[in-house]
DNA sequence: TATATAATGTTGTTTACACAACATGTGATG
DNA sequence: CATCACATGTTGTGTAAACAACATTATATA
């Protein structure tokens, strides 16, 4: 069901899930996604309803992927790679997670029964296993286990991120970022 | 290799051509004819070369088949029918030539070599066809056989629009064409 | 309660596409 | 002339998608 190296996949495949996860895209915008079925997801997509089962087992699961690629293409275009528990590389995902929320939640208000929860864990489940990839790579002595680390920094950053991205007055991302990162800094700041 | 009911097609059908389609279309944008290989189509519109070869014999049927139903668009965009041999109708099919001309060939002077050949039977043929459809469903009098007027009258307009669309200091379509029916119109005239 | 409507999943068969391989042709460069 | 690079067509085999059919579940409506 999953990725495989997305470069040597079939082209088919390739098509069908983007063409799905761009009728998705499409459809939020004009309708919850309560209110979406299946079927209005095949017919816009052009492919018949029993390939969407052979790809996905529900619209969660491609709402899933959809946010996953679309986070993780963001990180690529800006070369975020966590290549160190350096305050700079900390600073670059946390700007992620606030554009992501803004870019991709214009509505947050009126997005808040299924769609939001979804969001919310893919995004951190996605920053949990960028962080843990850095500390891996890089080791470092910490106070508690890279997992406890990773899961506290992943879920205190789009915990900020949400509140920020949610205030109708907020300040520029980028000043909000530095506010964050005196907040967040501190979880994996490495023992004396 | 054509046709059959574009709408009971099999979808796979109608997205293969349609992306084979939009690929030349785009290709067009940035390069001659002569300049643009199969590989570079089926590339661009993520298909294997070998199914182009399922659909179309060489690029020139490609380019026939897209200007053939782009044109055909356009009129059934303005309900243009023919419905008889009344100047009003003629009048929408000269325009229509004249409006698609515009669009379809913005730089109709680089375009020379095999692009404007093609574009220009294409269009004769379908103007031809729309002609002899009107004058089987609406039969009238006529000095010569239904076929020789049809060929005469779509060749008379294709000419006519060509030379007020590449003036560069063309008056507004609508003048022309009432210009260009006035010379146009007395070729169907019917017996008195 | 019955029953209509609509969505979800699943299955088997048919058709279209991907792909590698090969033959052929053509132009450029040594 | 050789040969390298590249484009055109064609073929056989494997895989993905289309489609109809069916069972299931849920939500209305009479």
């Amino acid at each position: 069901m999953q990725a495989q190296e997305c470069s040597k996949l079939d082209p088919r495949i390739r098509r069908t899930r983007h063409l799905l996860q761009d009728s998705l895209r499409h459809l939020l915008e004009e309708k919850e996604l309560e209110e979406i079925s299946v079927q209005d997801i095949t017919e816009r997509a052009t492919l018949n309803r029993a390939t969407f089962y052979a790809h996905y087992t529900d619209k969660f699961a491609l709402l899933e992927e959809m946010i996953r690629v679309n986070f993780l293409q963001l990180l690529e275009k800006r070369n975020v790679r966590f290549d160190g528990t350096c305050p700079s590389a900390l600073r670059a995902v946390i700007l992620a997670v606030c554009d992501f929320l803004v870019d991709f939640q214009p509505s947050i208000s009126t997005r808040q029964h299924q769609f939001g929860p979804f969001l919310q864990t893919t995004v951190i489940d996605q920053v949990r296993i960028v962080l843990l990839d850095g500390f891996q790579r890089h080791p470092v002595n910490m106070r508690a286990s890279a997992e406890v680390i990773a899961a506290t920094t992943s879920w205190a950053i789009f915990g900020a991120a949400r509140e920020w991205a949610s205030d109708s007055k907020r300040v520029p991302p980028e000043d909000f970022v530095s506010l964050a990162l005196e907040l967040i800094g501190p979880i994996l700041a490495t023992v004396a």
